[in-house]
This record gives structure tokens, sequence and C-alpha cells, in this order.
DNA sequence: ATCTTACCGATTTTT
DNA sequence: TCGGTAAGAT
């Protein structure tokens, strides 16, 4: 055998034990996901097991090695000794030290056929995931990871559409609507059309019109079908919707991927474009895909058939937004010849934890057999508690986060899941008055609150004239004495001459000059003429802020001078840093892609763990984190399982719910529901939830609040160890010092024994109540 | 045109 | 209970 075919040998060999040696810290079932490379493949991914970890290694894989792992890719040159020497001497490096980067020689050798970055793209729900994602990439390949389409669906056909829209009669320029824009033109479509809005409410409407833009339904292919009256409506409220978003040249989060889906059905060229791109498709969280986003995948990846789907079956829970797990439970036969993969190795919970949520998710029929278990210590029992009511619960967690910060946890290592957003509440006063740090997530969002859909609806009215929902808005804000009336005259105006509203607020003004409402509306186009030209030589920032100055915007909330509009003022400045942040780190910033990327994020993607506070969120938002410990309240019949659910035989997703709820923890959980609480103001008493009979004994124990009078020894015991405050006699009138708050006076005292509470008026931040027992108060003389 | 009061209705919401 | 919306008063 000639010396050289004995070096190559040499070579395939050392390629491929390197190849081993880099992905040498993943399991089996990872690594078969990582190599497997070419065609189709179902990930079932249970929770904690480390998905993130197998697609980022994937993408490395194809990078170096190409879609056949076993291939023998020709050798371009000749191979020395030397060359072999460095495979050697990395990998014997690599086993003595445990690192896995290669020397960018050893790259250059053994990278062979490898697929482009650029051919790669990575689909998933969350900003926040696309994140992780994109900067795990870039610890891996370096700079080329850029080139990766790793981003959220919407993005991605955000991308596509602004670059080919007009292939469908819409402007590039074209805005996007929120959930709210998106209900104010349903509601003009069901006054329109003469509704009784009672019958016909925009929220119901809203999710007929979703559901069949899910299904990839246009009003005319519905029409056709036999419908009942209210069905019928719905349709005709749909059809005018639709031709009012085109008219606007705006687009909801719906039409972003269903015109994509469009887009790519009747033009094949444009289909043939992307498709020539990205030969390799993976998804994440594909349990959550709804038809349109499954067709817009199975149309990119028909062509090479390279498609790596992710999913649990088990932890879809948005199917109100059409998700429909199908799309996982049926992948198998949509692909033949697709390979499965199960990742059942959780790397999260303890046992016990796993166990318990295995137990719960049993319950459900129709899925996929999986089965989690980990390595991990079997951990400590479950707590179980019944409360006496939601303050008692809220009582009980606050109690529980202090002690388990005597066991080491910090606050960022708590989070408390609840199933309805009204459940906050007794958790926040609480925590309030004990001086526990919180963040609550969902509630108002900030790019909902008011001050910041208003100074959007000017630059959405700049970028996009047409956009006669940003102009309602805005035209009388701040007030200009422009009222319902006024817009009435000239939207009649505008349909007769079939003008944009924008325009025809120019045009008509031109001619009828009677009213003052009516030259005011002249001065607002004016203002918005004026500010497009300058729009031109500044930022978005200065721009913002000139828009803001100008109209009085500022001056109207400075003046008004509440608590209520200095916290609009804070909102706006915040607003501010984000648009010097676009301006400072984007190359080509511009109106229209600022305004698509803050529409496409939600709060969850600003958290940061850093900040040491407990978390209070809903379970959905939950998806996709982890903490230490988990506290589940609410655990009650008609709470959770939720009472919806329970009419609508919606159980099996409420028990995913559970599941993804019981997953989130890594060490601890503490389970409690409540004999009362109050609901809507008035009192209800519930059964304990089924769930909790869905964890086994032997699982979990019981928490007993001990007797009164051992109960109170324990609390002062727990008071004095803490060392605060509580012997002092507060007076009223005194000064106080509180950590957070800064200096105030007690203006007031109520309660009893444990539960004194103070009332301290802060300057600036109004009056708070707070328990003496907890309150991290001190004395100033 | 805008402010005030009475009523209704009330999950979850990656984008 | 609270918050948002729709009709009535100024």
């Amino acid at each position: 055998m000639a010396y050289d075919q004995q070096l190559q040998e040499r070579f395939y060999e050392l390629r491929n034990t390197i190849r081993q040696q880099l992905f040498s810290h993943l399991n089996v079932e990872q690594f078969k996901a990582v190599e497997t490379g070419a065609g189709p493949v179902l990930c079932l991914a249970g929770a904690g097991s480390g998905k993130t970890m197998a697609m980022v290694n994937r993408i490395l894989h194809l990078y170096i090695f190409g879609p056949i792992y076993n291939a023998r890719p020709e050798l371009s040159h000749g191979l020395n000794q030397e060359e072999i020497e460095l495979m050697e001497n990395w990998l014997k490096n690599s086993e003595e030290m445990g690192t896995r980067t290669l020397s960018p020689q050893v790259m250059r050798l053994i990278n062979m056929e490898g697929i482009q970055p650029r051919s790669i793209l990575a689909i998933t729900f969350t900003n926040k995931a696309a994140e992780e994602m994109q900067s795990r990439l870039e610890a891996l390949l370096g700079e080329k990871a850029r080139e990766i389409w790793v981003m959220t669906f919407h993005k991605a056909c955000v991308r596509i559409l602004r670059r080919e829209i007009t292939a469908l009669g819409y402007s590039s320029d074209f805005t996007i609507y929120d959930d709210y824009d998106h209900l104010q033109v349903i509601k003009k479509a069901i006054a329109s059309l003469n509704l009784d809005d009672k019958k016909f409410t925009p929220r119901a409407i809203s999710s007929l019109i979703s559901r069949y833009k899910c299904e990839l339904k246009e009003p005319a292919d519905v029409l056709k079908k036999a419908l009942d009256f209210w069905q019928e409506k719905g349709v005709q409220v749909y059809e005018l919707y639709q031709k009012e978003l085109k008219k606007n040249n705006a687009l909801d989060f719906d039409d972003l991927i269903t015109l994509t889906v469009k887009l790519f059905s009747e033009h094949q060229d444009v289909l043939e474009k992307y498709q020539k791109r990205f030969l390799y498709i993976m998804v994440d969280e594909y349990q959550d895909t709804n038809h349109a986003q499954y067709r817009l995948v199975n149309l990119l990846a028909e062509k090479h058939n390279n498609i790596f789907v992710v999913g649990d079956d088990d932890q879809s829970i948005y199917s109100f937004r059409q998700a429909d797990i199908r799309n996982i439970l049926e992948f198998e036969r949509d692909f033949s010849r697709a390979t499965l993969i199960k990742l059942e190795c959780n790397y999260r919970s303890t046992q016990r934890i796993l166990t318990a949520a295995n137990e719960v998710i049993k319950n459900n029929t129709g899925r996929k057999q999986k089965v989690l278990w980990t390595q991990n210590p079997e951990g400590e029992l479950l707590i179980q508690y019944r409360a006496a009511d939601e303050k008692d619960e809220a009582r009980f967690i606050g109690e529980k986060i202090f002690e388990l910060g005597d066991k080491g946890s910090s606050y960022q290592d708590c989070a408390v899941l609840i199933r309805t957003n009204a459940q906050s509440r007794a958790l926040e006063e609480r925590f309030m008055k004990t001086g526990i740090p919180y963040r609550i997530f969902g509630g108002q969002k900030f790019y909902e609150r008011m001050e910041i859909k208003d100074i959007m609806g000017y630059l959405k009215l700049l970028v996009n004239p047409s956009d006669s929902v940003s102009l309602r808005r805005i035209i009388n804000v701040p007030r200009r004495g422009i009222g319902e009336a006024t817009i009435q005259k000239i939207e009649g105006f505008a349909v007769e001459q079939g003008l944009s509203l924008y325009e025809a607020v120019d045009k008509y003004t031109e001619i009828d000059k009677s009213s003052k409402a009516l030259k005011e509306a002249a001065g607002f186009v004016r203002f918005m003429e004026k500010i497009k030209e300058e729009a031109k030589d500044i930022s978005i920032t200065a721009l913002t802020e000139k828009i803001l100055t100008e109209t009085g915007y500022i001056e109207g909330l400075t003046k008004d001078n509440t608590i209520e509009s200095q916290s609009r003022l804070e909102n706006l400045k915040e607003f501010l840093t984000v648009t010097n942040d676009y301006d400072e780190k984007t190359s080509e910033p511009s109106m229209s892609d600022f305004l698509s990327q803050i529409c496409l994020v939600s709060d969850l993607d600003s958290y940061e763990d850093e900040q040491n506070t407990v978390t209070i969120m809903t379970m959905h938002m939950a998806k996709g984190l982890e903490f230490s410990n988990i506290f589940i309240g609410g655990l009650e019949e008609g709470i959770f399982p939720h009472s919806r659910s329970l009419m609508d035989d919606e159980l099996e997703e409420e028990r995913r719910l559970c599941y993804v709820a019981l997953t989130r923890a890594k060490e601890r959980i503490y389970l409690i529901y409540a004999k009362q609480r109050n609901l809507f103001g008035r009192r209800s008493y519930n059964l304990p939830s089924r769930f909790l009979e869905e964890i086994p004994l032997g699982l979990w124990e019981e928490y007993k609040r001990v007797s009164t009078f051992f109960e109170t020894s324990y609390e002062a015991n727990a008071t004095s160890s803490k060392g605060t405050a509580l012997m002092l006699d507060y007076v009223l009138g005194d000064k106080v010092e509180h950590k957070k708050w800064g200096q105030g006076v007690i203006v007031g005292t109520s309660g009893q024994g444990e539960e004194i509470e103070l009332q301290v008026a802060f300057p600036g931040m109004g009056i708070k109540t707070v328990l003496a027992r907890y309150a991290p108060l001190q004395k100033v003389q």
C-alpha cells in the first residue's frame, strides 16, 4: 500500500476521532441528533433535555463535517506527516485538557464540504430563544455565525416580505399592526356592517379571523361554505377587515406568515430563490407551529428535504393561538423516512420532580410516549400547603422565600407561577409589605402603554401615510379640538374621492375651512409634512424628541404633574433609550425597520436574570425558563384547571401546562391551594386541583402550620434572626429610612402583634403600606 | 368636544 | 374587585 494512502487512511480515522471528541460532552441521543445532517429529523426533546445544546452543536457539525458524517470527501491536496501530527496533537491535548476549540489549522484540515452558515435557517418562537441560540453559535463558529438566519418566524417573514411583498400589491414600507391596532380595525368593520356588538364582540371576531388566517383561508374561500348567520357575518367582517388592512398598507401578525405563504405559493420564482438559499432548515418548539407556519416550513423544505424539527408534544400550550399539535404528531407521516430521536435525559430537575411531572402528564392520551429521567439526585419531597385564602397563600410563599434565603437561595432562584394574571395581586401586596424584591411579568406591556403607542403612532404615520389607524389615534393627541364628528366628515370625503384618510385631511381642509377643528387638522398635516422633511437629516432619537416637544406632548404631561403623568414621562424617556440604542447599534438605521423590530418584541425579551428579584409570572410565560425553587399558586379546580377549560374540554392542555410548570423547577416545588379566595369581588370555595391528586403520595409532604402557640414562637424566632426593627415602637410622625424608597414619614399604623402595618409616606412615591416585621426600615433621628 | 357616571364582564397571548 | 367602554351631562 502506498504511503500516501496510509496517510489518507490515518487522516480519515483522525478526523472522525476529532469529530467524536468535539461532541464528547453530549449524550448518545444528542449526538445522534447532531450528526444526522441530511433528511428529515423529528427530535422529541423533553423539558430540560438540552435541546438548544443539540441544535447549536448540530449547526457546528454541519459547518465542519457536512451533512453525511461518515462520508469521505475527496482530498483536494496531498497530505504530509506534519499535518497528521497536528491533528494527533490537538486530540491528545483535548483529551487531557478537555478543551474543545479547534485551532484554525486543524479546522482548515478537517473542514471539508461543510455547509455554509448562510444556507442554514433556524427558526424559533421567541426573540429570547433566538438571541440565546445566536450567541451560543457565535461562541462556537465566531464571525461566521452571523450569516445564519437565527430568528423567529415573524422576523424571518418580515425580512422576506420587505424585499418581495410588492409582488402581492403591498408596498414594502408596510406597517405592522399589533393586537391593539388590529382590534381597532375590527371594531370599525363591525360598526360599518351595523352589527350588534353584543353578539359580535371584537375579541370573538378576532379569533375567528385568526383561525381562518392560520388555516390559510381567505374570505372568498370561506364564503362558499355553509355557514350559520353568525359565521356568515363574521366572514363579512373578515373580508372588510382585510380590505381595510390593505388600504392602510398594513399587515397584522398572522399576515406576516400567511402572506409569505401566499407569496411562495403564487410566485414559484421567489420560492425557488429562498429554497436555493436555505438548504438546511431547523425549527424549534415545533409543537407550537400553526398550520400556516407548517405550510411555510414545508414549502421551503420540500426541495431538499433537509428539515430538522425539535419539539415536545407534552409542552404544547398554545392551541388557543391555533398551534396545531398534529404537526408534531404527524411529522413522520408527512416526511417519509424521517429519523426519530428522543431526548429523554433531563439535566435540570431532581428525580422526584421528574417523577411527579411524568405521573401528571401520563394522564393525557394521544401523546408520543416519553419518560424523562435524570442522573440528578432524588431531591427533596415536594411541599403541599393548604392555605386559608389567597392572602395566606401569599404569606406562606413569602415566608418560604425567606427560609430559602437562609438556606442559601437568592431571590432570583425563586419563581411564583400562576395561571391567571389576576392572581399576582395578593402576592404583590405581600411582597411589597414584607420587602421581598419581585418582578411581575405580564399585564400591561411596555409597548402597549398609551404614551408609547401615541409616539409610535406619529412615527408609523411618517413612514406610511396610508396608515389610518395611526392617524386616527394621533390626530387629536395632544388635544387639538378635533373630534369624532370632524373625522367622520373627512372620512366620508376620503371614501367619496378614493383617497387615504391622510390625503383626505389635506385636501378637505383646503376646501372647507369653516370650523376651528378643520383649521387645526390642516395645521396637523402641515406639521407632519414639515417633520417628514426634517426626518431626512436626523436620527430617530432626535426625530422622536422633536415630535414630543413640538406637539406639546411633553409639556402636557409635565403640567399634569400627577404620579401617573410622571410615570408616562419616565416611559417616554425609556423609549428614547430604545431609539438611541437602535441608532447606535444599527449600521443602516431605517424607521420602518425600527418600527417592525419593536412590534416583534415582548417584555420577556428584556428578562435579565442578573437582577436579584423573585419572578412572578404566568405558567405560559415561564416556558423555556428554569428556577431552583418553583411555587405554584392557586391549585384549585376552576383556577387551575381553569373553569373555562372544564367547559370547553381542554383539560389535556391544562395538564400540559401543569407539566410545563413542574418541569421549570430544578430543586424544589411548592404546591399551594386555598380553601377560599376572593374572585371577582366575591368569596369562592374551590376544591383542590385534580393535578394535586395526580401526583402520587410519597412524592410530597404536606406543610402544616403548627398551633398558634408554636406559630408565635416560631415566627418570633424567624424575626429575631432576621434582625428587623420589630421591637422598635413606631410612632406617627417618625422619620424612617427604607432600603429601596429612601426616607419617609410614618403617617399611619394598623393591625397588631406580628401583623403591625405601617403606612409610610415617601416623597414623590406616595404612601406605601409595609409590615413592620419584615420591611427593611430603619428609624432616622 | 370633553368630562362624568353607570354598567358589564372577567384565561392563557412566544409574535 | 377592577378596568374598560358606552351613553349622558356640561
